[in-house]
DNA sequence: AATGAATGAGCCTTCATTCAT
DNA sequence: GATGAATGAAGGCTCATTCAT
C-alpha cells in the first residue's frame, strides 16, 4: 500500500526512510483494527499495540485519531479511483467500459477486502480540512469519468439518463453482492468472486446501460 | 468476578398498558438519536433525555442499550419484511412482482427513512440470542419470498440465476440510489423520492429479469 | 462484545523511582481506606482522594480496584512470610521455635496493624492469576516453616500430630486473641498488647505442644 | 431454623402462618446468598430471585437489606448461644465443661456450615438498634457462661487467667481448625470433622486449662 | 400483603490526549 | 523522534429503595 505523508507542507524536505516505515506500519495496523472492531470502538490502544509503537508516536505523526482515519480514508479512495481511470482509459467502447466499471469495483474489493470494507463504513467523521479534500478528489474525479463516458452517451451507445443513476444502475448490483460478500468474508477468509459471478453482473449492468 | 444467571423467565403475563407505552416511547427516543448520531456515539443520557425517562427504567426493560438497539433492529426488520410479503402476495404477475420489490422497497424507505437508515447501520452488536432470532426471521422471510418468485422462475417468464445474485440484481441499484438519498436526507429533510425516478429502477430491475 | 487482550507483556525493563513512588503511595493510599472502610465498601473515589492521585493513574499501574487489592494482599504476606522465616532461623530449640511463632506473629500484627487486618478479611476476589501466585507463595513457605519444624518433630522434642492441626494449635489462641485487639482498634487506637499477654501465649503454645 | 418476628411490637396480635413462612424463606434465601456471595456483594435482587418473592415483599417484611442481614445475624447467635448454654448445663465438670465448649463449637459449625460461616463475617453493618439488642444478648450469654464456670475457677480445677484469654485459649484453636475446614467446604461439600480431631482439639484445650 | 415499574445517586472503568523526560 | 505516566471528562451500568396499583 502506498503511503503518502500529505499533512506537511509541500516544501518541506523528505521525510527518512524510517519515518516513513513507521507511518506505513501505523497506517496498516489501524487498517485491521478498523477491520475488525470498527472504527467507533477501536481504540488508539488498539492501534498501538498492533503497530508496536507508543501512544506519543501515534500523535508525533498523525494528531489524534480521526487523523489516522483520515489519511487511511483519503488514501484508500485515491488508490481506487487511481485504478478505476487506469482501467477506464484502457477500454475503448461503451460495453467495455460500463463492464469495466463492474469488473473493476469487484476485482478491487477482492483484492484489497479490509480496505474496501473499511472504505464502506460511514463511521469516519472527517474535519473540515478532511472533507475539503475529499470533496477535491471526488470533484476530479467524477469529472474524468464523466469525460470518459460523454462520448458514448452523446455517441447514442449508451442511454441518456438523469446523471445520479449511472453509477446505482451499474454498480448497484455489484456492490450490493460484494458487500454481502464482504460481510461473510470477515468469517470466513477463503474464497473469492467467482469469474462467472463477475460477469453476470457486468453483463446485466450493460443490459441496462445500452440503448 | 461474581457471575449470577441474569435471565428473566419467561413469564407469559400480558404486560400493562403503561409498560408498552414506555417501552415504545424508549425506542423512539433511541430511533432518533441513532438516526442523528449513530450508535456508537449515542449515550444512554441521549435516549433518556429523548424518552424523557429515568436511567433505571431504560435498564428495567432492555437491560442494556445494545438490547435497545437490538429491539429496535428486529421490529424495524419484522415491519420491513411484513410489509413486503405483503405486497408481494398482491402481485400476480412476474414482472408486477420485481417491479413490486422495487417499489415498496423505495416506498418504504421514504416513508420510513430514520428506521431504514438505522436497518443500513451494521454496528448493532448483536447478542447470541439476538442473532438466533434474526437467523429464523431471516430464514422465514427467504422462504416465503422465494415461494412466491418460484413459480415465476418455473413458468419461464425470470431468468434462472444463482440465488445469491436475486437480491443484488433486483435491489442493488435501487439501495444504492436510496444509501445516496437518505445521506442527503441527513442534512435537508423535504424532499421524497419522485415517481418516474423509481419507475426508473423498477424498469431496469425487470429489464434484467425477464426472459 | 468486543474482546482484546489485555495482558501487559511482562518486559524486565526497570521502573523509574517516580514510578515505584507512585504504585508505594497508591498502596499505602488503599490500605488506609481498606481498613476503615472495608474492601467492598471502599471506592476508586476514596483511595483516589487518599493517595492523591487521578483515577486513570490509578487504572494504569494496578488496572483495577480488585488488582490493587490483589497486590497490597500479596506484598503484605510476603512481608509477614519473610518477616517469620527469619525469626524462625535465629530460634535454636523447639520451645524458642513454637514460643517464636507466637511472638512474632503478636509482634507483627501490633507492628503492622492496619495490614494485618486487611490480611485477616476475606472478601478479596482474587484473579486466577493472582491465585496461582498465592498459591506459589503458600506453598514456599509452607515447605520452609515445616523444614525448620521437622527437626524437632523427629528429635522427639515436639509431639507428633496430623500435619493440619499444628497451625490452629500453635496459632490459634494468639490469632483469636488477636483479632479481637484488631477490632477494638478500629476505635481507640492506643494501646498495645502487653509483653505478658503475650508470654501466657507463647507458654501455652508450648505447653500443648512438647511431648 | 426458628425465625422469630423481633421487630413488631410485643404486643402485637400472632403473625399468621403464611407470613411466618414467607418471612422463613426469605432468610434462608438471603443466607444461600451471603454464603455463596457476600453480604456486600449479594444484592436485594439475588435475595428476591433465591426466594422467589418480589422486591416489594422483601421490604415489606424487613424494610432493607440490612434488616434482613441483621435479623439473620441476631437469629443464628442466638440460637448458637442457646445451645451452648444447654451443653455446658449438662456437664460437672471443669474437664467436661472445657471440652464440652470446644466439642460444641465444633459440633454446631459443622451441623450449621452456612450459617456458622455468616457469624464469622464482619460485614454487617448494624444498625444503633439492632446494636443495642446483640449488646445484650452478648451482655447474657457472657454472664451465663462465666457463672458456670466460675466454680470451677473457684474451687482450683481451672487456672486464673486473665478475663479475656480464656476464649482465645479453649476455642481459639478448633475455631482456626474450622474457619480453614469452612473455607475447604465450599468448593467441596462433603465431609465433616472427625471425632479424633475434635477430640485433639478438646484435649489440647483442658491441658491448656487444667491446674 | 404483594407486585414490579420507576428513580437517580453513585460506582467502576475507558480512553483520547498531553507533556516531561 | 520516541516513550509512557498522568489526566479527568464521560460513559455504561447497578442497585437500594419508593410507591401506585
Amino acid at each position: 500500500m502506498v503511503i503518502r505523508s500529505n499533512k506537511k507542507p509541500l516544501s518541506a524536505k523528505q521525510p527518512r526512510a524510517a519515518t516513513v516505515a513507521r507511518r506505513t506500519s501505523i497506517l496498516a495496523g489501524a487498517l485491521r483494527c478498523f477491520d475488525e472492531l470498527g472504527i467507533d470502538v477501536t481504540t488508539i490502544s488498539d492501534i498501538q499495540r498492533e503497530a508496536d509503537c507508543s501512544v506519543g508516536s501515534l500523535y508525533h505523526h498523525f494528531g489524534s485519531k480521526e487523523g489516522i482515519a483520515e489519511e487511511l480514508f483519503i488514501d484508500g479512495i485515491q488508490q481506487f479511483n487511481a485504478g478505476m481511470i487506469r482501467k477506464l482509459k484502457r477500454c475503448n467502447t461503451a460495453e467495455a467500459s460500463v463492464k469495466g466499471v463492474v469488473r473493476f469495483y469487484c476485482d478491487w474489493t477482492v483484492r484489497n477486502r479490509a480496505l474496501a470494507s473499511y472504505l464502506h463504513s460511514r463511521d469516519v467523521d472527517f474535519s473540515e480540512e478532511a472533507r475539503d479534500r475529499l470533496r477535491n478528489i471526488h470533484r476530479t474525479y467524477i469529472f474524468e469519468v464523466y469525460t470518459l463516458f460523454a462520448r458514448y452517451v452523446k455517441s447514442g451507445e449508451m442511454r441518456i439518463l438523469p446523471l445520479d443513476t449511472y453509477v446505482p444502475l451499474i454498480s448497484g448490483p455489484i456492490q450490493e453482492y460484494t458487500r454481502r460478500w464482504l460481510s461473510g468474508q470477515s468469517e470466513s477468509r477463503a474464497s473469492s468472486i467467482p469469474k462467472p459471478m463477475r460477469e453476470l453482473f457486468a453483463g446485466s449492468a450493460w443490459k441496462v446501460m445500452r440503448t
